[in-house]
DNA sequence: CAACAATGTAGACTATGACAACAATGCTGT
DNA sequence: ACAGCATTGTTGTCATAGTCTACATTGTTG
């Protein structure tokens, strides 16, 4: 019945969700640790408890981040059915969107400056694209991409998603744009994929 | 004769290429206007005459890098001769060696963060762009590339080059596979774009 | 229930960005 | 030449941030 228990109970599920929303409406550089722990409603020293620096906050904030994008491409892939196309068309619309919805995040995600071995964000990171190279494993199986480790031929459709929404971030493609290109980059990547036999 | 005269006499250019050495080195959070001053010899307070805020300086910086990359790329197509693939790889090279070597660099220029209509930057980004838009050009005119609009055509392929260089930022490409990975990724890009006809 | 671990608080220190008042220098027109 | 003005640097100040330390409160466990 405390207004404020000296508990939180947890506290750092707290610091996180108010710090994405930050990030969202804010950007990454105005986030700031003392700002967090007041819109909280703790003390400047508390989030230190749960996160010893700043960048161990992003850090963690990167690993949830990849949590969740995963969790959106997953969830696409299912609803899209069996087929690969149509699965390959949900994933990259469903990775845009993220990318649309929370660009600050995703530049965060992709921001090189991470702890080095920060393990937990590398799982997160790899789980998150485990689901494309299932995708890639499928089109492979579908004889529609070319064989080869599924890496390697991921890489050149993750790149060319991952540069869309990089495009999308720094202001250079329009909302219209957004649907012919992606559908045209789709296009484009199965056109050159044909398996060389 | 004397040791400091009071005026620097080209502090802005000065600062910026302690800047851009320091982004370089030390990423882009730590540039700090003190610091820079420091660095080049100056009072705290001398930068604000040349840049009224920090974000004036990134945006500068920001600026001052398409200009370079464009100055890059424009010599890679130059010295590859007339030949369009190879222009294109030489194109596509000096691009990544950019991201490469100036990985923060790159990730500021791109960043969505710049305050909204700076005219030049959006004008140096123009011009950078420019060399790709020639490039495609000239792709449509061998009949190696689909017709249509060249800014359209290219953005496919810009954002691919993009995203390969937000994979190596993002540390989840090495050095070692870098090269087949543009390589790939050219070949790709070729085999998906014949004209439709 | 006593000791200990976990979690939160309060205060201090340093650094930064931003601002304002002031000082030195360069330039321009007469 | 030089007076007046614009440019460019300097110095001091303020609010805020990150980080660290000492301490207080609460939860847990033997």
């Amino acid at each position: 019945m405390n207004e404020r228990p000296y508990h939180h109970g947890n506290l750092r599920t707290a610091l996180l969700a108010q710090a994405e929303r930050t990030v969202r409406e804010r950007g990454v550089q105005d986030l700031s640790l003392r700002q967090l722990a007041r819109d909280v409603g703790v003390s400047h020293g508390a989030p230190r408890r749960h996160f010893p620096d700043r960048q161990a906050l992003l850090d963690a904030l990167a690993e949830a981040g990849f949590a969740r994008l995963g969790a959106e491409l997953r969830s696409a892939v299912v609803d899209a059915g069996e087929d690969f196309q149509a699965r390959l068309r949900a994933t990259a619309t469903a990775y845009i969107r993220f990318a649309t919805r929370d660009a600050a995040l995703l530049e965060l995600m992709f921001a090189g400056k991470h702890q080095a071995q920060s393990g937990a964000l590398q799982e997160a990171a790899d789980r998150a694209f485990s689901i494309l190279l299932e995708l890639i494993e499928q089109g492979q199986a579908d004889g529609v991409l070319e064989p080869g480790e599924p890496e390697r031929v991921g890489l050149v459709l993750f790149a060319t998603i991952q540069g869309i929404a990089a495009l999308i971030t720094g202001g250079m493609i329009h909302a219209e744009q957004l649907d012919d290109l992606v559908a045209d980059a789709i296009a484009h990547f199965l056109r050159g994929s044909r398996a060389a036999a």
